[in-house]
DNA sequence: AAGCGTTTGTGAAAAACTTCACATGAAGGC
DNA sequence: GCCTTCATGTGAAGTTTTTCACAAACGCTT
């Protein structure tokens, strides 16, 4: 049976509306209450074409000849997203990297907020002060299922990131946001967005050299 | 005029490659010499067809029957990505974020140094002791210029980020990892790579929930 | 030295994604 | 109320990327 009407809108599409959806806050943010395609699409980045193609995936929100509403937009990609309603995360591994993403006030304006930390070492001395807490990592079973999280972003170090990944899974995370350089061995229903910045580096360092 | 007689290799190989690298790295840690395209495949989490036509646009390296011999593969991929040398990178923003990837002993590996990082307030204090000068805004350009640095890591507040990201390109900087949220407008011969771990958050919460 | 099993390399097909071209609809002036 | 102007929405065309299918080539065994 398929899932009412709705057409699959692809990964890329998806990547694209989170970035609109960034664009039209900063829109907002300047009293500006409608906008083109055009002006939309140049601030994110891409085509006119390809903006509107994206919109047309999940509705029809413009007005001809005017632009959309900043405002009507906004929500309408926010509920496709399912950004609308805040989502609880955790966060293993509170090493540098860990840290730095604790402390990082950026993720709570987006709609997610990391509600707990989990290492090997909790009790190790850390510099900075945060304020979610950090728990060892035999409480991190209970604690997803109590919590009903469903996304953790993992920091370990690679060798222990494949273990980790799976007392995860077992405990019901479905979507991993993974900064240990090494490829996840993963269930197809679960879903993992990679993040490696040597990668990151490698590909600037070959395209600034042709 | 054809540019010599090389393809051009599409930016998602360029992509994969450095993950094959990677994965080989691992292959030789555990003294293993030879692999075949369907593990190593495997292990980057790709199919073998791809791999073996992403190896293709620059070379045929493998012996049939048999596979790849794992340490040319890495050399030879090492070389069509230029990691072969080391590549002075500049670090702008030392906030939380900044702060951290300052701190990360993982990129030296990899082939890259952040040198030296800038901040508007240099001199502010700093939890964590880091061996990389913090230097003055005021100081970037004669910096870059002298060091003929190609690379910048940006992790600049989002207001900050447009105005940073012209000065870095006007110094010479020809490539940016930006961290900021917004989209950066750039001549066509600078590339950007953007990490945006909302979005990435986003993205993940949204095929979770499907 | 020939045959067998295995794995690469690659043209061709398929799928996914982007861009084009233009008809359609809405707002505002005359 | 009609006409002009503007910008959306969308089928079709184009491009890029992935996958398939299979011939060619190598090592190993006999």
């Amino acid at each position: 049976m398929k899932k009412s009407g709705r057409p699959v809108i692809p990964r890329k599409t998806i990547y694209r509306l989170s970035i609109y959806l960034r664009c039209l806050a900063r829109l907002r943010e300047n009293s500006i209450g409608t906008v083109s395609s055009e002006a939309l699409a140049k601030a994110a980045g891409v085509k006119p074409t390809q903006l509107r193609k994206d919109l047309a995936y999940f509705g029809t929100f413009g007005t001809r000849g005017l632009g959309y509403d900043v405002n009507e937009l906004s929500l309408k990609i926010s509920d496709e997203l399912g950004t609308s309603s805040l989502q609880p995360v955790i966060l293993v591994g509170v090493g540098n990297l860990g840290l730095a993403l604790l402390s990082y006030r950026g993720f709570e304006k987006e709609g997610f907020e990391i509600i707990a930390a989990f290492d090997a070492e909790p009790r190790r001395k850390r510099d900075k002060e945060i304020k979610q807490p950090i728990l060892g990592m035999d409480e991190m079973t209970s604690f997803i299922r109590e919590h009903g999280v469903k996304m953790a972003i993992l920091s370990v170090p690679a060798a222990a990131a494949q273990v980790v990944a799976n007392r995860l899974i077992e405990s019901g995370v479905m979507g991993i946001l993974n900064f240990s350089p090494i490829v996840l061995a993963v269930p197809e229903d679960v879903m993992v967005n990679n993040v490696n910045l040597a990668i990151e580096l490698e590909n600037l360092s070959y395209f600034i050299q042709s």
